[in-house]
RNA sequence: GCCCACGUAGCUCAGUCGGUAGAGCGCGUCCUUGGUAAGGACGAGGUCACCAGUUCAAGCCUGGUCAUCGGCUCCA
């Protein structure tokens, strides 16, 4: 038998043994090197038995894969200490995530946090102890003998098909049912730190037992560790909550309610600079702007079809006189009737109307979080009521409005999401429409193929009238996040009875796109906040420039300088108390842009000194000077 | 909604064994008139989330409620 590495020699070998036996014989450096290898796209490990000739590529400790394979070992390690701390443990699962890994556990108490420390300690034993890694293939009976006393290992046993190899890993004292892949010893696992306990449902179900989770992070380098614990370090300091606080932008309230936001005045001015940004984009893009009011009666929900597949989303109904009104969930319903309320033809399509408009969810309250998401939300929002002719270019127009934005952020880095309709879930979680569904999506489809657009599909995740494209992008700290949002929907302007002329004089039905390239103004913004740390560029900052005035006898050259800068449109702000350094370092904290000292030298020769807050200097300017350079720094909306 | 943890001054947090509450920042007043990340002094500020219970006595122990965190799940 013959197995081939590229980059090394061919290696001869008998067939039916592992690769490790193999590499052994050939080059035993290679085992020390590698962590294991992938065969046909698949992971596998030194362990595997290759039965044929196979071509395997090496993977390398510092390779990407090998984390994959690391941590596996590394949940399998923990798993073991828990089974030695607290022998009743049932075993469910434990996979290998980014950056780490979990296992889940059926206890009678759930673990507490000195429990994880014992746990941990308890993992350094098992690594020092080095065990073996061994892999061995088992029969169905064996493993239902062995897993006997574990009910969730014996589930997923029966659930796994019939003529699949079973295996086993065994080390030391622990054996899980498992398909690996695996390292070679305990002792090759070190680098790792266990972060936190959690509540899981046994296969994600609600209606199953809930397991304690314990979560851990684990790279093969200690470099690799070092920096991932620096990394969430820097999100706790990114993370938006506690900038909104520091920077004095929003906060919640418990007598207001939670996930309901309140608006500080610093963080107001960025929603006001978002809608502004929005309001042009799309003036130029042929929108209309419509205002509606933010309740509802239920007869319009029970037509769109918000009542029947979205009521678990809304607040109950308010009732007065005998009828019942709901806060609006969404807009489209007020814009369906903006677009009926006077005869249509094809000449009026597409017809774009846009609201910022406040919506209202009930989200569950284990979902709340933050700004990312909230129970009140002014969606950046608008439908596009268009004909199928249309539909491609109206669709692919929405993409590059929010391609544009991204590029304005910096956001390098996202992926389209194109959500598709489940079978199951038709009449349930979606409308019953089946053909429809197929029609629109492989409409999509297209409109994204010939837009040359990048996207991943999915099933099942769908909005109940039709499929959509979610933008997801990661902000700075690695969170990810669901901003734009595109869709289209089939259903819901045939049920509300919209209606066009078409050239041939006859009556149709538009197609309605829901668009938010800006997903929601508070999402939107608790993503700005952690991708720029707080360092809003000019244009958004809340505080443009603070003008420091050195002495009292400046005082009035200072307010001088700071009303031309409120002329020409700069928030300004004049701080004239405490010490010099005390000021600068408060301005600093709260990422003001521009820092304008004057003392003597500037009342003297008529300028003023220019700190930036990355703490660089530019040359003193002129009064006139300064306030052009800041109106042409926002209009452009450069970063400094 | 469910599981864990947590809730003390405006903010960030100490508070030992159950004996009735502290710091720093911020805020106010005064002194200081300063040259690029905290000048100094004094002062005000608390129903220890809320409701019950145990106890001679509860911030601390027990139960419940609410909120927040990390997850499960769902979503923009």
């Amino acid at each position: 038998m013959k197995i081939t590495i590229p980059g090394a020699e061919a290696i001869e070998c008998e067939g039916g043994g592992s690769l490790k036996e193999a590499l052994l014989a050939a080059d035993k450096q290679l085992l020390k090197s590698h962590v294991g290898a992938t065969l046909d796209g698949e992971r596998i490990d030194f362990h595997q038995n290759l039965a044929a000739d196979a071509v395997v590529e090496l993977i390398r400790w510092d390779a990407e894969e090998a984390g994959w394979i690391y941590r596996h070992s590394m949940s399998h390690v923990m798993a073991q200490a828990v089974r030695r701390l607290f022998p009743d443990a049932k075993l469910a699962i434990g996979p290998a995530i980014q950056n780490g890994f979990y296992y889940d556990f059926d206890v009678e108490a759930p673990f507490t946090t000195e429990d994880l420390s014992a746990i941990e300690k308890e993992m350094k034993r098992v690594v020092k102890q080095n065990l073996r890694f061994e892999r061995q293939e088992i029969s169905r009976d064996e493993a239902r003998a062995l897993f006997s006393d574990d009910p969730y290992k014996l589930e997923i046993l029966e659930e796994l098909e019939e003529g699949e190899n079973l295996s086993l890993y065994r080390d030391g004292d622990f054996a899980d049912l498992c398909r690996g892949p695996h390292m070679l010893s305990t002792g090759q696992v070190k680098h790792y730190k266990l972060l936190s306990v959690a509540g899981a449902y046994w296969r994600g179900d609600e209606n199953l037992k809930m397991l304690q989770r314990i979560y851990g992070t684990a790279f093969p380098t200690r470099e690799g560790l070092d920096g991932h614990l620096a990394m969430l370090e820097e999100a706790r300091k990114r993370d938006h909550r506690r900038i909104g606080q520091e920077l004095e932008l929003f906060f919640f309230d418990e007598e207001v309610g939670p996930g309901l936001p309140l608006w500080q005045p610093k963080g107001t001015v960025l929603i006001e600079e978002l809608e502004k940004l929005a309001k042009e984009t799309e003036r130029n893009a042929g929108y209309q702007q419509v205002r509606t009011p933010h309740i509802c009666k239920d007869t319009m929900y029970l037509k769109s079809g918000h009542l029947p597949y979205y009521a678990e989303h809304m607040y109950p109904p308010m009732e007065m006189e005998g009828v019942k009104y709901y806060l609006k969930p969404m807009n489209c319903p007020h814009h369906h009737k903006i677009f009926g309320s006077v005869s249509r033809s094809y000449r009026d399509l597409p017809l774009r109307l846009s609201e910022y408009g406040t919506c209202y969810r009930y989200e569950q309250s284990g979902e709340l979080f933050g700004l990312m998401r909230v129970r009140s939300m002014q969606m950046n929002d608008a439908h596009i009521y268009c004909t199928i002719d249309q539909f491609e270019e109206e669709f692919l127009a929405v993409c590059n409005m929010y391609s544009g934005y991204f590029k304005l952020f910096g956001i390098e880095k996202y992926v389209m999401r194109f959500s598709t309709h489940d079978q199951e879930g038709l009449g349930v979680k979606y409308v019953n429409e089946p053909d429809l569904w197929l029609k629109t999506e492989e409409m999509v489809r297209n409109a994204l193929v010939s837009g040359g657009i990048n996207f991943v599909e999915e099933a099942g995740e769908a909005a109940f009238y039709g499929p959509k494209i979610d933008v997801e992008v990661w902000s700075a700290i690695g969170r990810e996040f669901s901003l734009a949002t595109n869709q289209v929907d089939f259903v819901q302007p045939g049920r509300v009875g919209l209606k066009y002329v078409s050239a041939e004089g006859k009556e149709e039905t538009p197609l309605c796109i829901h668009r938010a390239p800006l997903g929601t103004h508070e999402r939107t913004i608790g993503f700005l906040i952690e991708h720029y740390a707080g360092a809003f560029p000019v244009w958004l900052a809340p505080v443009q420039a603070v003008v420091l005035p050195i002495a009292e006898r400046h005082l009035e050259y200072a307010q001088k300088l700071r009303d031309r800068l409120k002329e020409v449109g700069v928030r300004v702000e004049l701080a004239d108390d405490n010490t010099l350094n005390y000021r600068i370092r408060q301005a600093q904290t709260q990422k003001v842009p521009y820092m304008l000292v004057l003392g003597d030298r500037e009342v003297e020769s008529s300028t003023v000194s220019i700190r930036l807050r990355t703490g660089e200097n530019l040359d003193p300017m002129s009064a006139d000077e300064v306030a052009s350079m800041m109106v042409d720094t926002i209009s452009s909306k450069m970063k400094c």
